[in-house]
RNA sequence: GCCGGUGUGGCGGAAUUGGCAGACGCGCGGGAUUCAAAAUCCCGUGAUAGCAAUAUCGUGUGGGUUCGACCCCCACCACCGGCACCA
């Protein structure tokens, strides 16, 4: 037994003493409720940030203390392990990716363990692994069999300085992430998921999920982006094509005086075939095709566009309006071209000031300041309708419905609904990730590997330039193999898969990890599935926590897994800063969890960060909260330590307190009240900060009894175990370490969480809280649920009471039992 | 522009949801201990006035509901985050 709190040597005393018990393994076990606590798995980039420790040491808490509190708890680690700084350290360094990163992992494992997490570390994945993306490619396979996966030319990001392809996520306000060159589009031909079929289901699922936060549920609403409106049919003039426009506002339809197409819409080239626009507009596509997404997509650029020389026909009035191409309409929503209504529409509004088109208005305002026939901008609010032919007088809103069932009877036009979401581009020109299972055949055309013969190997005979195609294809032994369908020579798919692909199904394969026939087992993932609760940054609301529930549901629906959704409850945490700013190189505000460890320990930096703040809000990093957390932990160890030696002495403490004085009573309410509150605030609200001082406040209580006259052993005992008991989720290596240090020869990891006593929490006499006008006046001390009138007699006898209602009428007396008496007076 | 969030001491943050605003921690001030210092233990710490008891003010701003509002309602301001030419 040290006198001082030697953190060095307890923290690796007993995460060894862990490692070896395999104190967090676990298995399927009928006989008690399940929970499954996930953190989003990093990736391994060797070095563990603030990030990392706040999300594990949140997560840890939860499962510790669930395993307490007597769930068989399902707590996994892993690492996403597939991606692109492999491989640029592949060219820049010349290591190859897959070296790099196993040595990384190791790496990460020491982190990890160095933190003191309760993981199971028979489950980890590495996605990175054959065994693992042997069942990616499966899954992909399974998909392509339904006919949700193809492949398609089309328009992707592009970077023509690192010559390569380039997922959404890599362009960073328009420019290449790498070399920040600006992006341009190129046609390609691309690997899809149709994650579309999906999207009512996508939305409609969110209703269901009450576990998460409304932030990200809505920000994934607005991703899927439905909206409800009409297809029309409009006729071009000299011409047997119509041009299928979609519209929310069909209500405006009067008031459309020409029309646009998008650059790219399949009709453009043949209507102005042959004709003397013909150069310009080809001009136009050109010039869109090498503009650069943060030029074609900014609000503030002027509007641009050519007309086409053609009229198309509006159905509701027989006018003949003209037909623009403009880059303001897109060809992947919708049907790629508008009716443009300019009185109502900020955007065909620029457009048509710009080109001097007319503006014809078909919603009345209603309101003297708006010159309809001189609009300053679009009207866009409601209003009575005019213009309209039989429609006029009708509001706006109601003639929505109206103007589409019209359209319905006159077979021009129909109820639609259009999402925002698009498939999922998941082919990566890039070396260090899954393989695509896909062969090409002359004959047969596009057909997968057989299955038995997964996985389809990364070759390791390949180049790494940064130029060009996938590496993949600079192997020899890779592309030529023979067609699984007919047996002819074939080549394979260069290209590998997104990366969020493999984190979109790593929470199954933790239910089973070594399963070598399946992905996993669905009896397995049926026992453990739904994951519980989730935690992991608001960065990945959209994109991998979408992805993952289209997965989950795809694989529900073969017949995998029961549940439709994956994760019942989500944490979204909040950043960590320093100085008002995001931690970053370029700010020189990083703290690594590393530096902290040494110099005061793992256990005192999960405090810290557990402490400091609510897990979802920001967490401000301060190094004299820190240098705080860890004086609470030896104030921690010197209480104990001098109870052991000076007070307890050998003798070791048992039984029942006898008759308790006052300062017995009150340190008996302080040991159940913060039983009481940590439970709630672990348990329940994931309110840590308030868990944490509330120990502290019995910690101040201890040592205020401890300095005071005389000790009554077996309570102060009691106060000392739960003290170490409750702690022990946040810190364990110390509470380990005080546990065995009095005595005990179990270990807390497996202890049973304490209940609480609610007699204790009973207090004989209660403060009650004299007001007059509902302000403070004076305090009573009255006993415990001292009834209504004994209550406002001894508050009316009060001086102060007497003093302020002399003279006056009491109109009315507010009485909240063990609380308040209030006196209203005139 | 649209959607979401947050505004409380010198600082991080509490207030169990309409009932003592500022728990707990940091910082700061004082005391004990020490030859001295560090560490430790104890006390104090929203602002203004006062020796004091005490009084007044006080949760971004302005209004409202209520016996009583950080909490509910209306209007506004500031900052942060997400999406953004989605028809």
């Amino acid at each position: 037994m040290k006198d001082r709190y030697e953190f060095k040597e307890i923290e690796a005393k007993w995460q060894k003493i862990w490692a070896d018990e395999k104190a967090f393994k676990t298995v399927e076990d009928d006989s008690k409720e399940k929970f499954y606590v996930l953190e989003m798995f990093p990736y391994p980039s060797g070095k563990l940030h603030m990030g990392h420790a706040r999300n594990y040491s949140i997560g840890d808490v939860i499962a510790r203390f669930k395993k307490m509190a007597g769930y068989n708890v399902l707590h996994p680690m892993g690492y996403d392990s597939f991606g692109l700084p492999a491989e640029n350290a592949a060219i820049q360094h010349n290591v190859e990716p897959a070296k790099w990163t196993y040595e990384n992992m190791e790496e990460m494992d020491r982190q990890l363990s160095s933190m003191g997490l309760s993981y199971d570390w028979d489950r980890k994945v590495a996605t990175c692994k054959p065994d693992y993306y042997r069942w990616m490619q499966w899954i992909f396979i399974q998909f392509y069999k339904k006919g949700l996966a193809y492949k398609k030319d089309n328009p992707v990001n592009w970077c023509p300085s690192c010559n390569t392809v380039l997922a959404n996520e890599q362009v960073v306000e328009g420019k290449c992430e790498r070399c920040h060159t600006e992006v341009t589009k190129k046609n390609l031909s691309q690997w899809y998921l149709k994650i579309t079929d999906y999207a009512d289901r996508l939305l409609d699922n969110l209703d269901k999920l009450e576990g998460w936060p409304d932030k990200v549920k809505t920000m994934q609403r607005n991703w899927i982006g439905k909206s409800y409106g009409a297809n029309i049919d409009f006729r071009i003039k000299d011409s047997d094509k119509v041009l299928e426009v979609f519209t929310t506002r069909a209500d405006t339809l009067f008031g459309a005086t020409y029309m646009v197409m998008s650059p790219e819409h399949p009709y453009v080239d043949e209507l102005v075939s042959g004709s003397e626009v013909e150069a310009d507009v080809r001009e136009y596509q050109e010039s869109v095709k090498h503009k650069s997404d943060i030029e074609r997509t900014s609000t503030t650029t002027e509007k641009t566009g050519v007309f086409i020389g053609r009229y198309a026909i509006n159905p509701v009035n027989n006018k003949e309006i003209p037909i623009y191409i403009s880059d303001y309409v897109l060809m992947g929503y919708g049907t790629g071209a508008i009716m443009a209504v300019p009185a109502h529409d900020q955007r065909d509004f620029d457009f048509a000031k710009k080109f001097g088109l007319e503006i014809v208005p078909v919603v009345d305002p209603e309101n003297p300041d708006i010159d309809l026939y001189d609009l300053k901008e679009a009207f866009v609010a409601e209003g009575s309708m005019i213009n309209s032919g039989k429609f006029d007088g009708m509001n706006n809103i109601q003639a929505i419905p109206a103007m589409i069932d019209w359209l319905n009877e006159q077979g021009i036009g129909d109820k639609t609904v259009n999402f925002r979401l698009r498939d999922w581009l998941i082919s990566r020109q890039r070396y260090w990730g899954t393989p695509i299972p896909m062969i090409y055949c002359e004959d047969c055309g596009w057909v997968p590997e057989k299955e038995e013969n997964l996985p389809v190997l990364l070759p390791t005979d390949v180049e790494f330039t940064g130029k060009g195609e996938s590496p993949i294809a600079s192997s020899k032994t890779f592309v030529d193999t023979i067609c699984p369908v007919c047996g002819k020579p074939a080549k394979r798919e260069i290209d590998t898969m997104d990366t969020f692909l493999d984190s979109s199904w790593y929470y199954l394969r933790y239910t089973d990890a070594h399963n070598e026939n399946l992905p996993f087992a669905k009896e397995k993932a049926d026992y453990w599935m739904k994951v519980d609760q989730y935690i992991g940054g608001v960065e990945h609301a959209i994109l991998h926590l979408m992805y993952a529930r289209f997965f989950q549901m795809f694989l529900h629906d073969i017949g995998m897994s029961d549940v439709e959704e994956p994760f019942e409850n989500l944490l979204t945490q909040g950043m960590v800063i320093k100085d008002g700013a995001k931690m970053s190189k370029s700010l020189g505000n990083i703290v690594s969890p590393a530096e902290i460890q040494e110099k005061y320990g793992s256990d005192t930096a999960r405090l810290f960060i557990l402490f400091a703040a609510p897990p979802e809000k920001e967490l401000d990093w301060s190094d004299e909260g820190v240098e705080g957390s860890f004086r609470f932990l030896c104030r921690v160890y010197r209480l104990i330590y001098d109870y052991i030696k000076d007070i307890r002495g050998d003798e070791i403490v048992c039984g029942d307190s006898a008759a308790l004085t006052e300062a017995d009573k009150n340190l008996n309410y302080m040991i159940n009240s913060t039983i009481k509150k940590v439970t709630e605030d672990v348990g329940g609200r994931f309110n840590f900060n308030t868990a944490i001082s509330s120990i502290m406040e019995l910690v101040n209580a201890m040592y205020k009894y401890r300095n005071g006259k005389e000790i009554n052993l077996p309570l102060f005992n009691k106060a000392v175990e739960t003290l170490v008991t409750v702690l022990s989720p946040f810190t364990p290596h110390i509470c380990e370490e005080l546990w065995t240090m009095l005595g005990h020869e179990d270990r807390l990891y497996n202890k049973e969480w304490p209940s609480y006593d609610e007699s204790a929490l009973v207090l004989d006499e209660i403060e009650v809280v004299v007001q007059i006008n509902g302000k403070l006046k004076d305090r009573l001390k009255l006993p415990n649920n001292t009834e209504k009138e004994v209550s406002i007699e001894a508050a009316k006898s009060l001086d102060r009471v007497k003093a302020e209602t002399d003279g006056k009428e009491i109109v009315k007396i507010i009485f909240i039992p063990n609380k308040i008496v209030n006196f209203v007076v005139k």
